[in-house]
DNA sequence: CCGTTTCGTAAGCCATGACTTACCGTAAGG
DNA sequence: CCTTACGGTAAGTCATGGCTTACGAAACGG
């Protein structure tokens, strides 16, 4: 899953209590719709858009379905985060080549 | 700023792709809005949103804003995504425990 | 000085999506 | 069986927010 479906999904605030409410474990969808500020069909939409973006996966035990989170869903996020980091060196380097010749006159880029 | 900040400012298309535009190095409004599919006004409303943010700065010369990436603006963000991983094992350990003693009847938690 | 470039802000429109209630299956249990 | 717990899906409402056009203000250039 791209990392921009995990920054799309953990946007909202609700769903991402939902998935902070499995960190502590899996849990059956009621447990997780108690305590929450909305319905359970509210939770149980998170729930399948949390599901489709791979961030949980759900196992059925009876009439239950527990839900678990995923970690890897976040590696992607984690990764593109981590090449801003990569890249700043080598955009501090084309910036020290710009300031050397000091071009001024066709600066703005693009 | 909360990484809950960066998630949701980081969450909308277009201006992810203004914050990518600037990953390149500092550049003036105009030439971000140049090859982007919305006008300027759009392109200097997602800049305020990043900037309010602490995901870019602005420096001004001239008549032109020019506005740079800020990447410690990310770091939150990327401490939280990092705090899932952290316990991890902690769930494990704690997941075995339960294990351990079988406890069946009042698996469900909370 | 007046026109042009650069940019921010205001107002208004409209699509997206989060929530609700209502309903329908399935499993457990008397 | 019939009832109750569990949970997914449908339909409809409504607010959020992203986009546009229009305008105003500051710097630059002839």
């Amino acid at each position: 899953m791209a990392y921009e479906t995990a920054l799309t999904v953990l946007a909202d605030p609700t769903r991402r209590q939902v998935f902070e409410r499995l960190r502590h474990g899996p849990c059956p969808v009621h447990a997780i719709a108690k305590g929450m500020p909305v319905s359970r069909p509210a939770v149980s939409q998170h729930l399948k858009v949390l599901k489709d973006a791979g961030l949980v996966e759900e196992r059925s035990e009876g009439a239950r379905r527990i839900y678990s989170l995923r970690r890897e869903g976040l590696a992607e996020l984690r990764d593109w985060l981590d090449s801003f980091w990569d890249d700043a060196l080598l955009a501090f380097k084309i910036e020290a080549e710009r300031t050397h010749r000091h071009a001024k006159g066709q600066g703005d880029g693009e």
